[in-house]
DNA sequence: AAAAAAG
């Protein structure tokens, strides 16, 4: 296996799962949702019942271990709601530790139909190993890593030393991942531990694997999930939600090879695509969806979902999946249906980026949630030379024309290295892309306004370099793990400096050094101050103009003001109060710092305690 | 103001 995670399992859509446990007996269907108004929304309303289950079910819910999720010792909360008395289901006993696997697969004949993720062992892809893995580990060691919440489950330093089953070990392995990146060594304890989790980490950095890894885990922990029998309707037990329709069936793929051969099912569902193909694959069974937010609203309106049995919820991109556009329907799906709520169930939220409005956002969703920040690691700053050139709206097609011939003659023959070129708009996309065309760059583009068929399309042309140019509007921006991006273009800026941060983490990846140039002009005045701010965090040279422009800026308090100075993707909005800016002593001195993760000398990314930034 | 997400 020498490809990304993501292009080695092109097939894998078409796997044929084995059935299992949440098979349709033809019992009663269970309640329907109710409706609760927003006054009684997160209150122990005596008609919202606890899930139910059929009254021949034993013991359905067994602790994970000691302290755990259901065991209730580690939760303060749990049980606040009376959720859990009454239910015959949910056992109090803790599972005594060690053994214990459940092999949910229904055995050797239906495993092996599986279709290997993984691929024959040793297909050739022209990759090494460590950029297969998309990780540089070398870089991996000295990241600066903040917690805060009560009782932090200590951090690891390798897989072995968290009982994730031998299955996902063995799956590890085969995924070639020697140890855990630092949002992993933090994340999973915390996660495995059944506490809530608010995580700030650089995608790239392997916070997929993150969060899959303890809910694989926990599914396959359970001695005998029951679930209830709809006619057609399906019940999993995990939902992850992510905001674009390629990084849902990104994160399927992963969640596939991580789940290889455990019999956990992984199920994708988002627009665009023929519906009913994605409903047969629901109905072959699922544990673990992975979805958009509009298709799943759709399912769950058609009752072919019920979520019910949800244990584990997570949001990638979780502050984009908070922002304006998308959290009407998060609220729907999260608090308006038949979710269990928190406490209850368990919520992970990982992004690069988070805003402390949409933190505050976010708490609704989470109880007595830890806070993590990892400094972000390789893929970012530190690999990613930044650029931005001062560039009237007029003279943009030529300068990029300028860019591209540049780089056409510094590669070496035959193959140009890949540029992901961002746009503002739709139409713009459509229009640059026909403009090089016509000036002999081959590009393609991905938008919002092209089919699902079109998209893919175009994802795969770039991917292969067929089309090494690829315009793109912000669909491209968050979470997309494309190999070999060389050079990140913002034709058009961003409005909103996390935007931006995500945008130049399309390149810079897999331990490759990446460059991301951007064109400013005075449309982009509001940005000069924090694109400013972010450039001298990581490092990077600030051409004396956009300093002017920056010192002319007022200071902004809102939207586009990244807390915690930039050091990290963000910072625990709880802490706010004792907070103030560009005091290094005061950002580590604080709350489970981690020791071990020291900032050392020579490290110049701007993470170290008491470097102020000039800004300050 | 734009993009994304259901059809």
């Amino acid at each position: 296996m020498r490809t990304s995670w993501a292009d080695s399992v092109a097939n894998s859509a078409s796997e044929s799962a084995a059935t299992g446990s949440s098979n349709n007996n033809g019992l009663p269907r269970p309640t329907r949702p109710t409706y609760v108004p927003p006054h009684l929304r997160n209150k122990p309303a005596s008609s919202d019942p606890p899930p139910t289950l059929p009254s021949n079910d034993h013991v359905a819910y067994t602790g994970t271990a000691s302290g755990s999720r259901w065991g209730g010792g580690s939760r303060p909360d749990f049980g606040r709601q009376g959720y859990i008395s009454g239910g015959a289901g949910y056992g109090s006993g803790g599972r005594s530790g060690g053994g214990g696997w459940n092999n949910r697969s229904g055995g050797w004949d239906r495993r092996e139909r599986e279709v290997n993720p993984f691929g024959d062992d040793d297909a050739e892809q022209g990759f090494t190993e460590q950029e297969n893995t998309g990780i540089n580990f070398d870089a991996y060691e000295d990241i600066p890593v903040e917690t805060s919440g009560d009782n932090v489950p200590l951090p690891v330093n390798t897989f072995a030393e968290i009982d994730l089953g031998e299955a996902v070990n063995t799956n590890i392995r085969r995924c070639k991942y020697v140890k855990p990146t630092p949002v992993q060594r933090h994340a999973i304890p915390i996660s495995v531990a059944g506490r809530d989790l608010m995580a700030c980490a650089q995608t790239g950095s392997g916070k997929t694997a993150a969060f899959c890894f303890p809910i694989i885990s926990g599914i396959m922990r359970e001695q005998y999930v029951q679930r209830p029998h709809g006619a057609r309707t399906v019940y999993p037990l995990a939902l992850i939600l992510a905001p674009t329709r390629e990084l849902s069936s990104q994160i399927h793929d992963e969640a596939k090879k991580f789940s290889y051969q455990t019999g956990v099912k992984v199920v994708v569902a988002y627009g665009g695509a023929p519906i009913n193909q994605q409903l047969r694959e629901l109905e072959r069974g699922v544990d673990i969806l992975v979805a958009t937010p509009g298709r799943l609203v759709d399912l769950l309106e058609r009752a072919r979902v019920s979520l019910q049995m949800i244990r584990y919820l997570a949001l990638d991109e979780a502050d984009r999946m908070l922002d304006m556009g998308f959290e009407p329907q998060i609220r729907k799906i999260v608090q308006q249906m038949d979710m269990p709520p928190p406490g209850v169930r368990q919520t992970m939220l990982f992004s690069a980026t988070f805003p402390k409005e949409i933190q505050g956002l976010a708490s609704d969703f989470l109880s007595n949630y830890i806070f993590l920040a990892v400094g972000r690691v390789g893929s970012s700053t530190d690999l990613i030379v930044q650029r931005v050139e001062f560039v009237h709206e007029s003279d943009k097609r030529s300068h990029l024309m300028d860019l591209l011939h540049a780089q056409r003659d510094t590669e070496s023959r035959g193959k140009q290295a890949l540029t992901l070129v961002f746009v503002e708009t739709k139409k713009g996309a459509d229009a640059l892309e026909h403009w090089l065309f016509m000036n002999g760059f081959p590009a393609t583009t991905i938008h919002g306004d092209r089919s699902q068929q079109e998209r893919e399309m175009a994802l795969r042309s770039f991917k292969s370099g067929k089309t090494p140019i690829l315009v793109a509007t912000d669909v491209a921006a968050r979470g997309l793990d494309i190999p070999h991006v060389a050079h990140v273009v913002n034709f058009d800026l961003p409005n909103d400096i996390d935007d931006y941060v995500h945008r130049i983490g399309r390149t810079g990846r897999a331990g490759k050094t990446g460059l991301a140039t951007a064109f400013f002009n005075e449309n982009n005045l509001s940005l000069a101050r924090p694109l400013a701010e972010l450039m001298q965090e990581a490092n990077q040279e600030v051409p004396a103009w956009l300093t002017h422009y920056a010192s002319r800026a007022a200071v902004s308090g809102g939207k586009n003001r990244r807390s915690g100075g930039g050091r990290f993707g963000g910072r625990d909005y709880r802490r706010d109060g004792s907070y103030s800016r560009g005091s290094g002593s005061d950002y580590y001195g604080g709350v489970n710092s981690s020791s071990g993760y020291g900032v050392p000398g020579g490290y110049s990314g701007g993470y170290g305690p008491g470097v102020t930034s000039a800004w300050d």
